[in-house]
DNA sequence: TCGGCGATTGACTGATCAGTCAATCCAACC
DNA sequence: GGTTGGATTGACTGATCAGTCAATCGCCGA
């Protein structure tokens, strides 16, 4: 069973990494101290050792537990049946912007610190991040073969595109150079789905356009 | 005139920067030391200092160098006469992309050092990144009012979709996740732009393709 | 009530580096 | 051939921090 003990500690360990995602948030990875994130939990500076290896492990601990549902989440939508591709790419652009809406921090740190520091974090996660990359890919290329999408551009490099436009309006919340808001937000989903299956050229006919 | 000295100085000073290209794509800006860079240029250690008043300023010094000239790039485009929106945003994504062809080790510093970095280093230089969306998104801006290109996304998000699907493939391929080569390249820039300006959607009419 | 053990503490160590500076070098000019 | 001043050198300093560890605490079962 799990005792009070038991739990106490796992309340700890949770709090230390919620500390940690305010603090990276703020001063970014390298821009912190271990001691600042134990501050922040309002714990002894040893005890984050105690229930991590390392600093790096707190940060990779946060991005996976995030990332997980995000590929959980792709490919739940991809093996939807009887939804559009359009649609199916609707649902993971709402999945992204809802994780950034519900808890904007943590996604911070994991598009700043992972996604975006290829370099130096996003080395250690480049499969998994790749792994997104595919689930989308996945569902553009089932829409190529039954004829909704174009087959003009390569599956993996429309995933590519997707991916990468969401993820810019994203960096433009977390730095502030795009307007927040739940009606942002909404709209963000729409633009983006609009933008890549749409597009920009002005068509005569723009079926399901959503807007 | 310029001595031969006062040549010489400049190019010890062009020697750096150039050191620091290759020591920066290797290591990364937070992963090598200014002995790291002086090494590489065959200097001694106490030279950087000399033209640089800090690490920072070296890898700044890099950074502007070569967005200025994006800057420019973009400007000219979005300038020139008798040319569709279609066609100048495929001349951006073209020198972006010869950008990275001509020195793939500068543009991956670029990137992932400061354009995907805005935590650290792009902060500084957000006002500068933020001039490329806006010249981009000028581009757009008179497309729409023209009526070449659809009004139901914002220009402003245009821009920044466009770009993010650039610096996606670009990130692909610094961190080996695309295959590299000419073909790749030329491929690529159609792509983005085929995938900005037609869409995915399967329509019925697809005015200059470019495919 | 007591002993064991995981939880918790925080001072300390060892290593790393950015930036400084005093000394030396040497090309250019008188 | 002497002087000047920028170019060049690299040892050194001061500060920073990740990670260690020995000591202490306090819950829980016997």
């Amino acid at each position: 069973m799990a005792t009070a003990r038991a739990q106490a500690a796992a309340d700890k360990r949770r709090a230390i990494l919620d500390a940690a995602v305010r603090v990276f948030a703020r001063q970014g990875f390298h821009g912190c101290r271990v001691s600042d994130i134990a501050d922040e939990a309002g714990v002894a500076y040893g005890l984050v050792y105690h229930y991590f290896d390392s600093k790096d492990e707190v940060l990779d601990t946060l991005f996976l537990e995030r990332w997980e549902l995000l590929l959980a989440a792709i490919d739940a939508v991809d093996r939807r049946e009887g939804l559009s591709a359009r649609d199916k790419l609707y649902e993971v652009a709402s999945f992204i912007v809802d994780s950034y809406r519900h808890d904007p921090e943590l996604m911070k740190v994991i598009i700043v610190e992972v996604t975006r520091a290829a370099n130096s974090f996003g080395r250690t996660h480049l499969a998994k991040i790749r792994e997104a990359y595919e689930g989308i890919a996945s569902i553009v290329e089932q829409a190529q073969r039954d004829g909704t999408f174009t087959t003009a551009v390569t599956a993996q490099f429309a995933a590519l595109a997707f991916y990468g436009a969401i993820e810019q309006v994203l960096t433009g919340w977390i730095f502030d150079l795009l307007p927040h808001g739940d009606g942002q937000y909404e709209q963000a989903k729409r633009f983006v789905v609009e933008t890549v299956c749409g597009g920009l050229d002005a068509g005569s006919e723009r079926p399901d356009a959503r807007l």
